[in-house]
DNA sequence: GGAAAAGTGGATATTGACATCCACTATTGG
DNA sequence: CCAATAGTGGATGTCAATATCCACTTTTCC
């Protein structure tokens, strides 16, 4: 339901902020999270264009948050890659008369708006805040496992 | 965030349910419903074999329901033409014991999990109960106007 | 039985999402 | 300055979803 892009946004979102502020190079986001190097560099580009991530060239450049994870929304993340697509108006032009939709798609748009405010409500620092579980899971080596550089 | 084909199966689903128990050709509910008349075949046929509609050839034939429209859910509707995918275990493939998810897949799984409830409680009759809009905007021409035949 | 109506199945475009590669530019540290 | 590091942008490849076409089968009606 959600598109690969989206999935490997988030991933990539969610090791930076476990990370911040120290920038992590796109190899070292697609290793960690086993994303290919190539595409993940396109979507890191799509991200700091939509003012997510910055970018730094050169030694001990990479890719660092903008935002503080108390501060970045998943519903951001989603829509700088694959922007979550509202029903407006019917998808059958009928009659568009401003906002009414027919019962099917105020249906299939609710649903939607659930998401979307599901994901309006998440920040990364509420996914980060979670590192109750026993097993990890799914989660990246944690910042005490990180050797200095 | 759901396939075309589901779009058109579920209008197709709601003209059925509309004009139940008349079979309707694929012609006639691909004008209705604007979807590509050859395209529409080949998503009621998945239908078909799900058990959603049966067909019947020859004049007079077409495509009918096999439930009551109080039986039939948006969900099923879904599930025969684009199965949601919920997350069933870590996409990274990491560690996957069993049911536990990482907070990131968690809480995505969970709106997924939203939405797949929100349409298996929705009936294709639950969405024919509402005449109530004023303005028709994406209802096909109602039972009483069809000329019989 | 034969003609018309209607669905079926297979072959074949077309398109966008996913993915890779590479030459280029910018930055840093020595 | 220069060599190594790292991101950028463009070209290209691959594949599944979307969409079309057509020969064939089934069914009905006369």
């Amino acid at each position: 339901m959600l598109s690969q892009s989206v999935e490997y946004a988030l991933r990539a979102v969610c090791f930076l902020a476990e990370r911040a502020p120290e920038p992590q190079t796109t190899g070292q986001i697609a290793k960690v999270t086993k994303v290919p190097p190539a595409y993940l560099s396109k979507i890191l580009q799509q991200l700091g264009r939509s003012g997510i991530v910055r970018s730094q060239r050169g030694v001990n450049g990479g890719m660092a948050l903008m935002k503080s994870s108390e501060e970045l929304t998943i519903l951001e993340v989603v829509n700088a890659v694959d922007p979550m697509q509202r029903i407006r108006e019917c998808p059958l032009g009928l009659a568009s008369h401003g906002v009414r939709l027919c019962p099917l798609h105020r249906r299939l748009d609710d649903a939607m708006a659930m998401v979307e405010h599901a994901f309006h409500a998440t920040t990364l620092a509420d996914i980060l805040a979670e590192p109750s579980e026993s097993i990890p899971l799914c989660n990246f080596p944690g910042p005490k496992a990180v050797k200095k550089r």
